[in-house]
DNA sequence: ACGACGCATCGACATCTGTCAATATAGATG
DNA sequence: CATCTATATTGACAGATGTCGATGCGTCGT
């Protein structure tokens, strides 16, 4: 199944491959896998990453997260954008607001990368 | 099962927390789970931590470890150091080598945080 | 058309990070 | 002891990162 590997975005990356234990990661693996839990490795992120997992129909809006910390809009703003980049969430724009939208796939795949439990 | 959770260490935090979309995490949990990403949010240590841990017995020896990048001496010497420092490698020397071994729980237990593929 | 509101972008700044060459340390060996 | 070998530490430096205030850009009501 795993195609040429540097033809596939991180996220297929990650959901494709062994983990971390099993054998070791090539450099272009670990090379498209590092950006994601990059932006995973920040504690707004992680936190904004859980806010939207958790909620209801795993999407959130913007307004409602903002309220969540002591940070600016445009902090708040910047970290959803590098999720977002990172291909962690989805955005989706309803007249006003801003829903993001996480994609638990791309979440299930690196924790399976990390420590996959069952393998 | 969760004590208080700010007395726990990042690994025992990890090993006790509801998946991320589960629930939010708190500032507290985030604060204590970044940095464990945040060591392996680089390809060079994300390929550390592998060779490590897909190794014989789950350790390798650093002189294996060097010759498997093309990078000085002090600089894989700095990312095995910033693994061990957020407990996510175990030092041991023997005679004048030096042995890292991964923390295979800490991993499950960081997989199982972000993407819990069983709940 | 206008003003208010939600969110994104920009520019600036201090701090953190990855890397190296040089050097230090500690164990083994002659 | 003198020396070699395996890792670690130090100091330096360029580039990345998190944060903010100011500003821009759509969209909705009026």
């Amino acid at each position: 199944m795993p195609k040429s590997l540097t033809l596939l975005s991180p996220v297929e990356t990650v959901a494709c491959c062994s983990p971390l234990s099993r054998a070791p990661l090539t450099q272009a693996a670990a090379e498209q896998v590092a950006p994601l839990l990059k932006a995973l490795a920040d504690p707004v992120r992680l936190r904004l990453m859980s806010l939207v997992a958790s909620h209801e129909g795993g999407e959130a809006c913007v307004c409602d997260l903002n309220d969540a910390f002591d940070l600016s809009q445009p902090t708040i703003s910047h970290h959803l954008k590098v999720l977002h980049e990172a291909g962690l969430l989805e955005r989706d724009k309803r007249g006003v607001w801003v829903y993001y939208k996480a994609r638990s796939q791309a979440l299930a795949g690196l924790g399976a990368l990390i420590g996959n439990p069952s393998t």
